[in-house]
DNA sequence: TAAAACTTGACTAATTCAGTTTAGAATGAA
DNA sequence: TTCATTCTAAACTGAATTAGTCAAGTTTTA
């Protein structure tokens, strides 16, 4: 149940992409620099967030990356299912991603304890990350979703 | 964030050998059978429930496996932990084992925004599984943490 | 005593993770 | 124009994990 490295990185990096929205865009090495982060890993998954449409990027000695959209308008749920999948420990209970199970027993039926218990699982965390907007995320403050 | 497949089969069997609570062993090839699970694999998977102390076994003709403990006194985050480790999505916000973050810039303050996020999703999962008692479970009652 | 059952450990094929490497294309300042 | 700087793209790699499988036991009891 681990997020991995890409998505931490991920949401590392536009910690600092968000601090410099509405100015020139940020390179690469310093984002790397300034979080720590590998630059040749760092560079996949810019380029990952790019091409899922939330970053955009310029070429040349005054290229870098920058967010396309306001802060407010991105949530962790976001980042972390482009880099890391569904947010949901079971296939069967993903809204964005749903699968059958294959091999369940009570797979037709709707009474699976599995998926009761981990539909609340489910929930609990998609309330939580879809509502984390990018922009309370890098100020520091920890929205909750119902509190 | 993905359970895996060990977790979910241990759970499966866990409902089978809940129903059987208090009534002779049931053998593997018997859950194996109901459950539609790999009968060796589910062996390895048994056998860690074993040595974690949620099962006893009996050897021979007459053997199987059994609950050690009534079912309302195991919990669905304790069965988890075992055969995926801690539930926390990294592992600075874990309570069952913590690991420092070796990388990130605000390691050492108070104020990291990563940590903020994930230790409340950690939370979120800790209340829902942590308070799902395997009796609950088996029976289909979908027992929700502070409903 | 032999069949049924659990026990242990090694093995493996496929996939994922966390990067690294290489080669290239666009930009803009000199 | 040329050249350093920057992003783009894809292939590659070593280690770890996943999901099983296999083989060779030991114990129990009908």
């Amino acid at each position: 149940m681990k997020f991995s490295k890409k998505s931490e990185y991920a949401l590392r990096a536009l910690i600092e992409l968000t601090g410099q929205y509405g100015q020139p865009p940020l390179q690469r090495h310093e984002i790397a620099k300034r979080q720590q982060i590998p630059i040749e890993f760092l560079e996949q998954i810019l380029l990952t967030l790019k091409n899922a449409g939330l970053l955009g990027s310029r070429r040349g000695v005054t290229g870098g990356y920058s967010l396309i959209k306001p802060p407010q308008d991105i949530t962790l749920g976001q980042v972390i299912r482009i880099l890391d999948g569904p947010l949901a420990p079971i296939g069967c209970v993903s809204k964005t991603a749903y699968q059958k199970c294959s091999d369940c027993p009570y797979s037709e039926k709707k009474n699976c304890p599995i998926q009761n218990a981990m539909l609340g699982v489910r929930n609990a965390i998609a309330d939580i990350l879809d509502n984390y907007k990018l922009s309370d995320f890098a100020s520091g403050h920890c929205k909750r979703a119902h509190a």
